[in-house]
DNA sequence: CACAGTCTTGACCAAATGGTCAAGACTATT
DNA sequence: AATAGTCTTGACCATTTGGTCAAGACTGTG
Protein backbone atom coordinates (compact mmCIF):
# COMPACT_ATOMS: atom_id res chain seq x y z
CA UNK A 1 0.00 0.00 0.00
CA UNK A 2 2.52 2.92 1.24
CA UNK A 3 4.69 1.51 -1.73
CA UNK A 4 2.21 1.41 -4.33
CA UNK A 5 1.34 5.61 -2.68
CA UNK A 6 5.08 5.84 -2.99
CA UNK A 7 5.36 4.45 -6.22
CA UNK A 8 2.36 6.67 -7.30
CA UNK A 9 4.57 9.82 -6.72
CA UNK A 10 6.36 8.12 -9.52
CA UNK A 11 5.69 11.56 -11.37
CA UNK A 12 6.48 10.18 -14.87
CA UNK A 13 7.40 12.59 -17.89
CA UNK A 14 4.91 12.90 -20.41
CA UNK A 15 5.04 10.78 -23.04
CA UNK A 16 5.78 14.12 -25.25
CA UNK A 17 8.50 14.93 -23.23
CA UNK A 18 10.15 11.41 -23.95
CA UNK A 19 9.64 11.28 -27.30
CA UNK A 20 11.15 14.62 -27.44
CA UNK A 21 14.26 13.37 -25.39
CA UNK A 22 14.76 10.81 -28.19
CA UNK A 23 14.43 12.56 -30.88
CA UNK A 24 17.25 15.31 -29.32
CA UNK A 25 19.49 12.38 -28.15
CA UNK A 26 19.00 11.22 -31.95
CA UNK A 27 19.81 14.05 -33.41
CA UNK A 28 23.25 14.10 -31.55
CA UNK A 29 23.42 10.50 -32.69
CA UNK A 30 23.15 10.88 -36.12
CA UNK A 31 25.09 13.62 -36.10
CA UNK A 32 28.31 12.41 -35.29
CA UNK A 33 27.82 8.71 -36.68
CA UNK A 34 25.33 9.83 -39.73
CA UNK A 35 22.32 7.46 -40.45
CA UNK A 36 24.20 3.90 -41.20
CA UNK A 37 26.77 4.14 -38.11
CA UNK A 38 23.77 5.49 -35.38
CA UNK A 39 23.04 2.90 -33.15
CA UNK A 40 19.79 2.51 -31.71
CA UNK A 41 20.87 1.52 -28.20
CA UNK A 42 23.09 4.56 -28.29
CA UNK A 43 20.54 6.90 -28.88
CA UNK A 44 18.50 4.85 -25.96
CA UNK A 45 21.37 5.70 -23.91
CA UNK A 46 21.61 9.03 -24.25
CA UNK A 47 18.08 9.38 -23.93
CA UNK A 48 18.17 7.85 -20.64
CA UNK A 49 15.30 4.79 -21.42
CA UNK A 50 14.96 1.52 -22.44
CA UNK A 51 15.07 0.64 -26.58
CA UNK A 52 11.96 -0.61 -26.80
CA UNK A 53 10.74 2.75 -25.46
CA UNK A 54 12.15 4.44 -28.61
CA UNK A 55 10.21 1.70 -31.12
CA UNK A 56 7.04 2.78 -29.31
CA UNK A 57 7.40 6.86 -30.41
CA UNK A 58 9.33 5.94 -33.54
CA UNK A 59 8.12 3.02 -35.75
CA UNK A 60 11.57 2.03 -37.15
CA UNK A 61 15.36 3.86 -37.60
CA UNK A 62 14.49 5.00 -40.88
CA UNK A 63 11.31 6.90 -39.19
CA UNK A 64 13.11 8.37 -36.22
CA UNK A 65 16.11 9.76 -38.64
CA UNK A 66 13.27 11.17 -40.85
CA UNK A 67 11.57 13.28 -37.76
CA UNK A 68 15.30 14.36 -37.17
CA UNK A 69 15.64 15.36 -40.80
CA UNK A 70 12.45 17.13 -40.68
CA UNK A 71 13.05 19.33 -37.21
CA UNK A 72 16.34 19.61 -38.63
CA UNK A 73 14.92 21.28 -41.90
CA UNK A 74 12.69 23.41 -40.45
CA UNK A 75 14.84 25.59 -38.25
CA UNK A 76 17.33 25.62 -41.51
CA UNK A 77 17.28 29.39 -42.89
CA UNK A 78 14.95 31.19 -40.53
CA UNK A 79 16.81 34.30 -41.24
CA UNK A 80 16.71 35.60 -44.90
CA UNK A 81 13.41 34.38 -44.55
CA UNK A 82 11.50 37.70 -46.04
CA UNK A 83 13.28 40.21 -47.09
CA UNK A 84 12.28 43.87 -48.49
CA UNK A 85 14.38 44.57 -52.02
CA UNK A 86 13.87 48.19 -51.40
CA UNK A 87 16.18 47.22 -47.34
CA UNK A 88 19.63 47.43 -47.24
CA UNK A 89 21.91 44.50 -49.13
CA UNK A 90 24.72 45.19 -46.27
CA UNK A 91 22.33 44.97 -43.40
CA UNK A 92 20.51 41.94 -44.69
CA UNK A 93 23.49 39.85 -45.57
CA UNK A 94 24.99 40.81 -42.57
CA UNK A 95 21.70 39.76 -40.63
CA UNK A 96 21.82 36.53 -42.76
CA UNK A 97 25.88 35.60 -41.69
CA UNK A 98 25.31 36.67 -38.58
CA UNK A 99 22.47 34.29 -38.01
CA UNK A 100 23.65 31.49 -39.67
CA UNK A 101 26.81 31.79 -37.36
CA UNK A 102 25.11 32.01 -34.28
CA UNK A 103 22.80 28.57 -35.39
CA UNK A 104 26.09 26.93 -35.90
CA UNK A 105 27.36 27.97 -32.77
CA UNK A 106 23.95 27.10 -31.10
CA UNK A 107 23.10 23.79 -32.24
CA UNK A 108 26.14 22.10 -34.76
CA UNK A 109 24.50 18.69 -34.15
CA UNK A 110 21.88 20.32 -36.73
CA UNK A 111 24.27 21.59 -38.80
CA UNK A 112 25.96 17.72 -39.09
CA UNK A 113 23.00 16.24 -39.45
CA UNK A 114 22.66 17.71 -42.89
CA UNK A 115 26.09 17.62 -43.52
CA UNK A 116 26.15 14.54 -42.91
CA UNK A 117 22.91 13.43 -45.38
CA UNK A 118 24.75 15.79 -48.26
CA UNK A 119 27.65 13.71 -48.04
CA UNK A 120 26.08 10.56 -48.68
CA UNK A 121 24.38 12.03 -51.58
CA UNK A 122 20.93 12.77 -49.70
CA UNK A 123 19.09 9.86 -50.45
CA UNK A 124 16.50 11.57 -48.10
CA UNK A 125 16.03 14.73 -49.47
CA UNK A 126 16.79 14.40 -52.60
CA UNK A 127 13.49 15.57 -53.55
CA UNK A 128 13.12 18.81 -50.91
CA UNK A 129 16.25 19.59 -52.53
CA UNK A 130 14.70 20.34 -56.28
CA UNK A 131 11.74 21.57 -54.76
CA UNK A 132 11.06 23.56 -51.45
CA UNK A 133 14.82 24.73 -50.90
CA UNK A 134 15.50 25.16 -54.46
CA UNK A 135 12.11 27.65 -54.51
CA UNK A 136 13.77 29.53 -51.27
CA UNK A 137 17.09 30.05 -52.77
CA UNK A 138 15.09 31.51 -56.27
CA UNK A 139 13.73 34.12 -54.36
CA UNK A 140 16.65 35.06 -52.37
CA UNK A 141 18.82 35.30 -55.50
CA UNK A 142 15.76 36.99 -57.05
CA UNK A 143 16.37 39.80 -54.37
CA UNK A 144 20.49 39.71 -54.61
CA UNK A 145 19.97 40.10 -58.62
CA UNK A 146 17.46 43.05 -58.04
CA UNK A 147 20.05 44.61 -55.87
CA UNK A 148 22.82 44.14 -58.31
CA UNK A 149 20.71 45.55 -61.52
CA UNK A 150 20.16 48.65 -58.93
CA UNK A 151 23.87 48.76 -58.60
CA UNK A 152 23.37 48.48 -55.07
CA UNK A 153 26.09 45.54 -55.05
CA UNK A 154 29.04 43.83 -56.88
CA UNK A 155 27.59 41.69 -59.52
CA UNK A 156 28.18 38.34 -58.56
CA UNK A 157 26.77 34.93 -59.18
CA UNK A 158 24.14 34.66 -56.67
CA UNK A 159 23.68 31.14 -56.07
CA UNK A 160 27.30 30.85 -55.32
CA UNK A 161 27.38 33.72 -52.94
CA UNK A 162 24.91 31.85 -51.13
CA UNK A 163 26.80 28.67 -51.15
CA UNK A 164 29.67 30.56 -50.35
CA UNK A 165 27.59 31.68 -47.10
CA UNK A 166 26.58 28.50 -45.85
CA UNK A 167 29.78 26.88 -46.42
CA UNK A 168 31.80 29.65 -44.16
CA UNK A 169 29.41 29.46 -41.50
CA UNK A 170 28.20 25.74 -41.57
CA UNK A 171 32.46 25.15 -41.27
CA UNK A 172 32.40 26.60 -38.11
CA UNK A 173 29.30 24.10 -36.83
CA UNK A 174 30.68 20.69 -38.70
CA UNK A 175 34.55 21.12 -38.61
CA UNK A 176 34.51 23.04 -35.30
CA UNK A 177 37.06 20.68 -33.97
CA UNK A 178 39.54 21.39 -36.71
CA UNK A 179 39.10 25.57 -36.29
CA UNK A 180 39.10 24.56 -32.50
CA UNK A 181 42.77 23.32 -32.47
CA UNK A 182 43.91 25.49 -35.54
CA UNK A 183 42.73 28.51 -33.61
CA UNK A 184 44.21 27.38 -30.58
CA UNK A 185 41.26 27.43 -28.26
CA UNK A 186 39.52 25.04 -26.00
CA UNK A 187 35.92 25.79 -26.99
CA UNK A 188 33.34 27.33 -29.60
CA UNK A 189 32.38 30.09 -26.72
CA UNK A 190 30.76 33.91 -27.44
CA UNK A 191 34.62 35.33 -28.20
CA UNK A 192 35.46 33.13 -30.73
CA UNK A 193 31.70 33.14 -32.10
CA UNK A 194 31.98 37.61 -32.16
CA UNK A 195 35.62 37.25 -34.09
CA UNK A 196 34.77 34.78 -36.33
CA UNK A 197 31.35 37.17 -37.07
CA UNK A 198 32.98 39.97 -37.72
CA UNK A 199 35.39 38.63 -40.32
CA UNK A 200 33.26 36.95 -41.74
CA UNK A 201 30.88 39.86 -41.95
CA UNK A 202 33.17 42.00 -43.45
CA UNK A 203 35.49 40.10 -45.91
CA UNK A 204 31.92 38.40 -47.40
CA UNK A 205 30.89 42.60 -47.64
CA UNK A 206 33.97 43.40 -49.20
CA UNK A 207 33.25 40.52 -51.64
CA UNK A 208 30.03 41.92 -52.41
CA UNK A 209 31.31 45.53 -52.84
CA UNK A 210 29.56 46.79 -50.13
CA UNK A 211 32.22 47.83 -47.67
CA UNK A 212 32.69 51.17 -46.34
CA UNK A 213 36.25 50.60 -46.28
CA UNK A 214 38.22 51.37 -49.32
CA UNK A 215 41.10 48.48 -51.08
CA UNK A 216 44.65 50.27 -50.57
CA UNK A 217 45.77 48.76 -53.86
CA UNK B 1 47.50 -30.09 -68.46
CA UNK B 2 46.32 -27.99 -70.91
CA UNK B 3 43.72 -26.91 -68.26
CA UNK B 4 46.51 -25.99 -66.18
CA UNK B 5 48.23 -24.06 -68.83
CA UNK B 6 45.39 -22.38 -69.94
CA UNK B 7 44.93 -21.24 -65.86
CA UNK B 8 48.68 -20.56 -65.50
CA UNK B 9 47.33 -17.46 -67.86
CA UNK B 10 45.31 -16.51 -65.01
CA UNK B 11 47.65 -13.15 -64.65
CA UNK B 12 46.36 -12.96 -61.57
CA UNK B 13 46.99 -8.98 -60.39
CA UNK B 14 50.24 -8.24 -58.26
CA UNK B 15 49.20 -8.19 -54.50
CA UNK B 16 50.06 -4.40 -54.47
CA UNK B 17 47.42 -3.36 -57.17
CA UNK B 18 44.62 -5.60 -54.83
CA UNK B 19 46.12 -3.43 -51.94
CA UNK B 20 45.72 -0.31 -53.89
CA UNK B 21 42.01 -1.19 -55.47
CA UNK B 22 40.98 -2.24 -51.68
CA UNK B 23 42.12 1.02 -50.35
CA UNK B 24 40.67 3.04 -53.52
CA UNK B 25 37.33 1.24 -52.47
CA UNK B 26 37.29 1.70 -48.85
CA UNK B 27 38.23 5.39 -49.72
CA UNK B 28 35.06 5.50 -51.55
CA UNK B 29 32.74 3.40 -49.25
CA UNK B 30 34.54 5.77 -46.27
CA UNK B 31 33.89 8.68 -47.79
CA UNK B 32 29.95 7.67 -48.04
CA UNK B 33 29.18 6.24 -44.95
CA UNK B 34 31.74 7.24 -42.16
CA UNK B 35 33.86 4.70 -40.35
CA UNK B 36 30.45 3.54 -37.95
CA UNK B 37 28.97 3.48 -41.02
CA UNK B 38 30.92 1.86 -43.34
CA UNK B 39 30.64 -2.05 -43.91
CA UNK B 40 33.65 -4.25 -44.65
CA UNK B 41 31.52 -6.65 -47.02
CA UNK B 42 30.65 -3.68 -49.43
CA UNK B 43 34.47 -2.33 -49.35
CA UNK B 44 35.50 -5.79 -50.63
CA UNK B 45 32.46 -6.17 -53.37
CA UNK B 46 33.32 -2.61 -54.57
CA UNK B 47 36.89 -3.91 -55.27
CA UNK B 48 36.12 -7.33 -56.80
CA UNK B 49 37.35 -9.31 -53.88
CA UNK B 50 36.67 -11.53 -51.28
CA UNK B 51 35.98 -10.07 -48.45
CA UNK B 52 39.12 -12.23 -46.18
CA UNK B 53 41.40 -11.19 -48.84
CA UNK B 54 41.39 -7.57 -47.09
CA UNK B 55 42.15 -8.60 -43.92
CA UNK B 56 45.68 -10.49 -45.40
CA UNK B 57 46.04 -6.53 -46.73
CA UNK B 58 44.88 -4.58 -43.30
CA UNK B 59 44.83 -6.35 -40.70
CA UNK B 60 41.49 -4.66 -39.31
CA UNK B 61 38.92 -2.29 -40.57
CA UNK B 62 40.34 0.67 -38.51
CA UNK B 63 43.92 -0.26 -40.47
CA UNK B 64 42.10 0.10 -43.33
CA UNK B 65 40.66 3.59 -42.61
CA UNK B 66 43.45 4.67 -41.24
CA UNK B 67 45.12 3.86 -44.35
CA UNK B 68 43.02 5.43 -46.33
CA UNK B 69 43.20 8.80 -44.22
CA UNK B 70 46.83 8.70 -44.63
CA UNK B 71 46.35 9.25 -48.49
CA UNK B 72 43.62 11.56 -48.47
CA UNK B 73 45.96 13.82 -45.90
CA UNK B 74 48.94 13.32 -48.18
CA UNK B 75 47.45 14.53 -51.18
CA UNK B 76 45.57 17.41 -48.82
CA UNK B 77 47.76 20.91 -49.00
CA UNK B 78 49.69 20.21 -52.34
CA UNK B 79 49.19 23.19 -53.40
CA UNK B 80 50.47 26.38 -51.67
CA UNK B 81 53.04 24.62 -50.04
CA UNK B 82 56.41 26.64 -51.03
CA UNK B 83 55.10 30.12 -51.23
CA UNK B 84 57.54 33.02 -51.68
CA UNK B 85 56.53 35.79 -49.77
CA UNK B 86 58.09 37.93 -52.57
CA UNK B 87 55.40 36.50 -54.52
CA UNK B 88 52.29 38.22 -56.15
CA UNK B 89 49.43 37.84 -53.24
CA UNK B 90 46.95 37.33 -55.97
CA UNK B 91 48.72 34.98 -57.90
CA UNK B 92 49.45 32.86 -54.92
CA UNK B 93 45.76 32.72 -53.52
CA UNK B 94 44.47 32.35 -57.15
CA UNK B 95 46.57 28.96 -57.21
CA UNK B 96 45.56 27.89 -54.05
CA UNK B 97 41.76 28.27 -54.79
CA UNK B 98 41.84 27.31 -57.94
CA UNK B 99 43.73 23.91 -57.33
CA UNK B 100 41.30 23.41 -53.68
CA UNK B 101 38.40 23.47 -56.24
CA UNK B 102 40.06 21.07 -58.92
CA UNK B 103 40.97 18.53 -56.02
CA UNK B 104 36.85 18.86 -54.83
CA UNK B 105 36.34 17.79 -58.52
CA UNK B 106 38.28 15.45 -59.07
CA UNK B 107 38.75 13.62 -55.69
CA UNK B 108 35.51 14.41 -53.89
CA UNK B 109 35.69 11.25 -51.61
CA UNK B 110 39.12 12.28 -50.11
CA UNK B 111 37.28 15.48 -48.77
CA UNK B 112 34.04 13.05 -47.86
CA UNK B 113 36.58 10.95 -45.92
CA UNK B 114 38.30 13.91 -44.23
CA UNK B 115 35.20 15.95 -43.63
CA UNK B 116 33.57 12.78 -41.63
CA UNK B 117 36.76 12.42 -39.62
CA UNK B 118 36.14 15.95 -38.44
CA UNK B 119 32.60 16.06 -37.97
CA UNK B 120 32.89 13.10 -35.69
CA UNK B 121 35.28 14.92 -33.43
CA UNK B 122 38.51 13.91 -35.13
CA UNK B 123 39.06 10.83 -32.87
CA UNK B 124 41.78 9.45 -34.93
CA UNK B 125 43.53 13.03 -36.57
CA UNK B 126 43.13 15.08 -33.04
CA UNK B 127 47.01 14.60 -32.51
CA UNK B 128 47.57 15.46 -36.43
CA UNK B 129 45.45 19.19 -36.38
CA UNK B 130 47.54 20.00 -33.59
CA UNK B 131 50.62 19.79 -34.78
CA UNK B 132 51.50 18.70 -38.19
CA UNK B 133 48.63 20.76 -40.01
CA UNK B 134 48.75 23.67 -37.30
CA UNK B 135 52.55 23.82 -38.29
CA UNK B 136 51.51 24.42 -42.18
CA UNK B 137 49.18 26.48 -41.02
CA UNK B 138 51.61 28.93 -39.19
CA UNK B 139 53.91 28.87 -41.84
CA UNK B 140 51.44 30.21 -44.26
CA UNK B 141 49.70 32.84 -42.10
CA UNK B 142 53.07 34.24 -41.21
CA UNK B 143 53.41 34.85 -44.96
CA UNK B 144 50.12 35.92 -45.43
CA UNK B 145 50.43 38.45 -42.33
CA UNK B 146 53.67 39.49 -44.08
CA UNK B 147 52.15 40.71 -46.76
CA UNK B 148 49.58 42.40 -44.79
CA UNK B 149 52.22 44.52 -43.06
CA UNK B 150 53.70 45.67 -46.39
CA UNK B 151 50.25 46.61 -47.42
CA UNK B 152 50.04 43.86 -50.59
CA UNK B 153 46.31 43.12 -48.83
CA UNK B 154 43.77 43.66 -46.64
CA UNK B 155 44.28 43.45 -43.25
CA UNK B 156 42.12 39.83 -42.42
CA UNK B 157 42.58 37.21 -40.35
CA UNK B 158 44.50 35.13 -41.77
CA UNK B 159 43.08 31.52 -40.37
CA UNK B 160 39.59 32.76 -40.88
CA UNK B 161 41.21 33.05 -44.37
CA UNK B 162 42.38 29.97 -44.65
CA UNK B 163 39.15 28.15 -43.28
CA UNK B 164 36.81 30.47 -45.47
CA UNK B 165 39.22 29.05 -48.87
CA UNK B 166 39.05 25.47 -47.63
CA UNK B 167 34.71 25.83 -46.82
CA UNK B 168 34.44 27.38 -50.28
CA UNK B 169 35.99 24.75 -51.79
CA UNK B 170 35.55 21.43 -49.79
CA UNK B 171 31.52 22.22 -50.21
CA UNK B 172 31.64 21.72 -53.86
CA UNK B 173 33.07 17.85 -52.88
CA UNK B 174 31.11 17.54 -49.68
CA UNK B 175 27.57 18.97 -50.44
CA UNK B 176 28.04 17.78 -54.60
CA UNK B 177 24.24 17.02 -54.77
CA UNK B 178 23.09 20.17 -53.22
CA UNK B 179 24.81 22.33 -55.37
CA UNK B 180 24.02 20.41 -58.44
CA UNK B 181 20.56 19.94 -57.19
CA UNK B 182 20.40 24.27 -56.42
CA UNK B 183 22.26 24.82 -59.80
CA UNK B 184 20.39 22.79 -61.69
CA UNK B 185 23.36 20.81 -63.50
CA UNK B 186 23.39 16.84 -63.95
CA UNK B 187 27.13 16.79 -62.82
CA UNK B 188 30.16 18.48 -61.73
CA UNK B 189 31.57 18.94 -65.23
CA UNK B 190 34.66 21.39 -66.37
CA UNK B 191 32.34 23.75 -66.75
CA UNK B 192 30.31 24.16 -63.82
CA UNK B 193 34.37 23.92 -61.86
CA UNK B 194 35.71 26.62 -64.58
CA UNK B 195 32.55 28.73 -63.24
CA UNK B 196 32.63 28.24 -59.78
CA UNK B 197 36.66 28.62 -59.87
CA UNK B 198 35.58 32.11 -61.55
CA UNK B 199 33.69 33.36 -59.09
CA UNK B 200 35.58 32.18 -55.84
CA UNK B 201 38.54 33.59 -57.47
CA UNK B 202 37.62 37.04 -58.09
CA UNK B 203 35.02 37.18 -54.89
CA UNK B 204 37.53 35.87 -52.20
CA UNK B 205 40.46 37.99 -53.96
CA UNK B 206 37.78 41.19 -53.72
CA UNK B 207 37.30 40.09 -50.15
CA UNK B 208 41.42 40.46 -49.94
CA UNK B 209 41.54 44.08 -51.57
CA UNK B 210 43.11 42.04 -54.43
CA UNK B 211 40.72 42.84 -57.07
CA UNK B 212 41.66 45.21 -60.10
CA UNK B 213 37.63 45.82 -60.65
CA UNK B 214 36.88 48.77 -58.37
CA UNK B 215 33.70 49.05 -56.44
CA UNK B 216 30.87 50.90 -57.51
CA UNK B 217 29.47 52.62 -54.21
C1' DC C 1 -12.33 1.44 -7.46
C1' DA C 2 -12.69 -0.77 -11.69
C1' DC C 3 -11.81 -0.54 -16.24
C1' DA C 4 -9.77 0.84 -20.74
C1' DG C 5 -6.36 2.96 -23.03
C1' DT C 6 -1.76 4.66 -23.11
C1' DC C 7 2.87 4.00 -22.25
C1' DT C 8 7.02 1.38 -20.53
C1' DT C 9 10.23 -2.45 -20.43
C1' DG C 10 12.83 -7.15 -19.70
C1' DA C 11 13.49 -10.96 -22.46
C1' DC C 12 14.05 -12.41 -26.82
C1' DC C 13 15.04 -13.12 -32.16
C1' DA C 14 16.66 -13.36 -36.96
C1' DA C 15 19.93 -11.14 -39.63
C1' DA C 16 24.08 -8.79 -40.30
C1' DT C 17 28.66 -7.53 -38.68
C1' DG C 18 33.90 -7.68 -38.13
C1' DG C 19 36.92 -11.07 -38.00
C1' DT C 20 39.22 -16.05 -38.24
C1' DC C 21 41.12 -20.23 -40.15
C1' DA C 22 42.76 -23.82 -42.73
C1' DA C 23 42.87 -25.50 -47.27
C1' DG C 24 44.13 -24.36 -51.58
C1' DA C 25 46.13 -21.56 -55.66
C1' DC C 26 49.78 -19.08 -57.52
C1' DT C 27 54.82 -17.55 -58.03
C1' DA C 28 59.74 -17.48 -57.71
C1' DT C 29 63.84 -20.11 -56.71
C1' DT C 30 66.62 -24.01 -57.02
C1' DA D 1 59.75 -30.60 -60.93
C1' DA D 2 60.02 -30.15 -56.13
C1' DT D 3 59.76 -26.82 -52.57
C1' DA D 4 58.92 -22.75 -49.83
C1' DG D 5 56.77 -18.54 -49.44
C1' DT D 6 53.15 -15.47 -50.78
C1' DC D 7 48.54 -14.66 -51.63
C1' DT D 8 43.51 -16.01 -52.12
C1' DT D 9 39.13 -17.77 -50.52
C1' DG D 10 34.92 -20.77 -48.92
C1' DA D 11 33.19 -21.94 -44.65
C1' DC D 12 32.66 -20.56 -40.26
C1' DC D 13 32.17 -17.94 -35.52
C1' DA D 14 31.11 -14.79 -31.64
C1' DT D 15 29.04 -10.53 -31.14
C1' DT D 16 26.15 -6.82 -32.29
C1' DT D 17 22.41 -4.97 -34.81
C1' DG D 18 17.46 -3.28 -35.61
C1' DG D 19 13.38 -4.84 -34.26
C1' DT D 20 9.47 -7.66 -31.65
C1' DC D 21 6.40 -9.14 -28.05
C1' DA D 22 3.80 -9.88 -24.17
C1' DA D 23 3.56 -8.68 -19.50
C1' DG D 24 3.26 -5.03 -16.62
C1' DA D 25 2.93 0.00 -14.94
C1' DC D 26 0.67 4.26 -15.12
C1' DT D 27 -3.22 7.59 -16.12
C1' DG D 28 -7.66 9.47 -16.99
C1' DT D 29 -12.65 8.48 -16.83
C1' DG D 30 -17.12 6.51 -15.28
Amino acid sequence: MVSTEARSISNRPSSDAIAQRILASAKDEFAQFGYEGARMQRVADRAGVPKPNIHYHYKSKRRLYLAVLETTIESWNRAFDDVDPEANPAEVLEAFIRDKLSQAQQDPAASRVFANEMIQGAPNLNTYLHTDMQAWLQTRTAVIRQWMDQNKMQKVDPERLIFLIWAATQHYADFQVQALALLNRAQFNEQVATETADFLVSFILRGCGLSSERTNT
